[in-house]
DNA sequence: AAAGTTTGCTTAAACATTTTAGCATATTTG
DNA sequence: CAAATATGCTAAAATGTTTAAGCAAACTTT
């Protein structure tokens, strides 16, 4: 390695050693990396006036335009990339960002790694990913992860149990966004929809289209969002009077035995006429069970699931839903995201979104007049 | 900021400027971040020392057993964590592999991004993840940026037209998986899965259902791993003297678009009683055409689509598929990698694997005798 | 003409670690 | 008893940047 020896202030021996290196490094040429120092050497400048002209502070530190100019040519031409480890050691930041998700198979959060991957692409931010598998002590390991990779800001949609953590994180500066879950008593931005007012509004049209006998099936989790959405069925339902029907599935189950729980339910209460399901898995299951009692869509039982899915568009019949808006979701929390990443560290501010979801009205939750239903024979009584 | 002033070498002046801080700093401790350097200042050894027990090299360097427990001992007391910027600037690892994949929303690629994420957690690596969309100019850029970002391998899924990079990037001896679709003459370690054979049993599975006239729905693209599918199906008609019935989709259309060629497919072959879809979205979108036109399955109309999907797997009546099987894909990519990361820098050789599909039959492709038929009218001769 | 200001750049510290080379001291060997 | 070797640790270089502080020279003001 070329050492460079201070002679006189500003002055180094280059010459010499210059034209000591130049016969055999021809071949190496391709392998060694071009630094910061060689744009300096080459130039005849220091080190610092290439930095400072590269990250663009060459008029606010009074580098003169020609010179600039001449380093941002030569850099150009050399190809010259600075070394982000560097330069992220050195400045605190990465431009990496950390996404904590339930898991990143499941299609609701794929799209909106994806959403928010386009949109935060432009503006030269990565994405690394964590799935929590709804594991508290692994999205803890997660979380203390990314603190130690020194993440710029986080996107998380998170389980309970991890309220301490996220508290800790929030008042240590760092931007976060909290998305599709909030936090009990955990005040920080947070972009969530508005699932009260989505199974509400389903069950209204349920019962609008003459479903006189409307049931909800749920987890019994105590997560924030998935109360909201019974909320928002059990108030419909009070407001006329009618008996609430409530299914509520236990964590952690199998398949099979979250379709079983249905079909019993469904037998066990012959009078129901409408489900509301609470996730798009549990929709999934539901139809499942009711395909195995032999039970048609919508003529005997009629059906809405939160959360769209591929299956609920081509499903026959299809499926109507109360959509999560995706595309504003990953909007807000990225401009989110953004505003605390690039703006002033103004504590103690956050911000809390509730987005509007969307009653998407199919073919599973529209009652056919009693003339046009096929006279297929009922399997179960 | 304290600043510290070297006096005699390796003794600076510390316990004074303790002293001073000590009172105030209190509050401020949370946030005052702990360095190696404080540990060897505290034990009073050297940041060598510290260094060397913290990774594992004591007994290589012959750091006394007594004095490596006293250091293990005050770092799991006060947690200290070792600047991973730092860490990674000095060895050049990172510990982040790069994923880049087609569209990570696309189950197909969330599901394997998932399974890779579970598997190389507990190694200590992290993934950085970016969307291909299947444009050659951002792929290229992607993979200059996980350079810049110096992750320590790859795993990819990419688009044609990248060839020459990738090329680039096996030579400079960077650890690299392509999986899904190899690269046209380019050497490097890969896991794909053997279209031609799936599709080729596939055919013969439907011929020995009985369906006589088989067709086959794919993309026009030239991508290797569509040829292959493409070459197993029409392998198993030529043994049998059979004539093939091609529909090549172009690539980049609208989903209406599609539908509408497979629909006017349909009706210009009404021989045509059972179909192969290329890919899970093609066989997506055939469901929608066969659909609209009135066809039932598989009476009319047999199906077997290459990969699995949600879907089909619910859809009535079940869709046979050629599943890819995505455990052991994943599995293959990181053993590869993981190969490849931490043994030697075994340049030239690389590993291929062809894994096998398998063939998952549901309703959609067996054969319903005549007699069980039911008698609904076909709704088009 | 001396003092002050502006201009255009450089010096060197700082970021937080790993690792090579080496230095005393203690022990073994010839 | 001198020389060689082993032991247990440390000093300092190296990793590649950014940026605060500062220094001459040129220009402007009094």
């Amino acid at each position: 390695m070329v050492r460079l020896l201070p002679l006189a202030p500003g002055k180094y021996i280059r010459n010499v050693l210059e034209l000591k290196r130049s016969a055999p490094a021809n071949e190496l040429k391709l392998k060694k990396k071009i630094l910061i120092h060689d744009i300096a050497k080459h130039l005849d400048v220091s080190i610092a006036t290439v930095s400072l002209v590269l990250n663009g502070k060459a008029k606010e530190k009074r580098i003169s335009d020609v010179l600039a100019e001449k380093v941002l040519k030569y850099v150009e031409e050399v190809g010259y990339k600075p070394n982000q480890l560097a330069k992220s050691l050195r400045t605190g930041k990465t431009h990496v960002i950390g996404l904590v998700v339930e898991d990143i198979a499941n299609p609701f959060f794929a799209t909106v790694a994806g959403l928010i991957e386009k949109k935060i692409l432009a503006r030269g931010y990565r994405i690394i990913y964590c799935s929590t598998n709804d594991d508290t002590a692994k999205t803890r390991d997660l979380l203390t992860m990314f603190q130690e990779r020194h993440v710029d800001g986080y996107i998380l949609a998170l389980p309970d149990g991890v309220e301490t953590d996220v508290r800790a994180l929030v008042r240590s500066g760092k931007p976060l966004v909290l998305f599709d879950r909030e936090l009990a008593g955990v005040l920080a931005n947070a972009v969530v929809v508005d699932g009260a007012q989505g199974m509400y509004e389903a069950t209204q049209h349920l019962l609008n289209q003459g479903f006189t006998s409307v049931g909800m099936v749920t987890l019994q989790a105590g997560q924030a969002q998935m109360q909201a959405r019974l909320q928002g069925y059990a108030q419909a339902m009070q407001e006329l009077h009618l008996p609430e029907l409530v299914l509520e599935i236990a964590f952690q189950q199998e398949r099979e035995q979250i379709i079983a729980q249905i079909q019993a339910f469904c037998q066990a209460n012959p009078e129901c006429n409408a489900l509301l399901f609470a996730t798009n898995y549990l929709g999934v299951y539901g139809l499942e069970a009711l395909s195995r009692l032999g039970r048609r869509i919508p003529e005997h039982m009629a059906i809405v699931s939160f959360d769209d899915h591929d299956l609920f568009r081509l499903y026959s019949p299809t499926i109507t839903v109360v959509a999560q808006p995706l595309e504003a979701m990953a909007e807000s929390i990225i401009s989110t995201l953004l505003k605390a990443l690039e703006g002033p560290v103004e504590t103690g501010r956050s911000t809390q979104l509730q987005l509007a979801p969307q009653l998407i009205v199919r073919e599973s939750s529209i009652r056919v007049p009693e003339k046009t239903r096929p006279k297929t024979s009922r399997t179960k009584a």
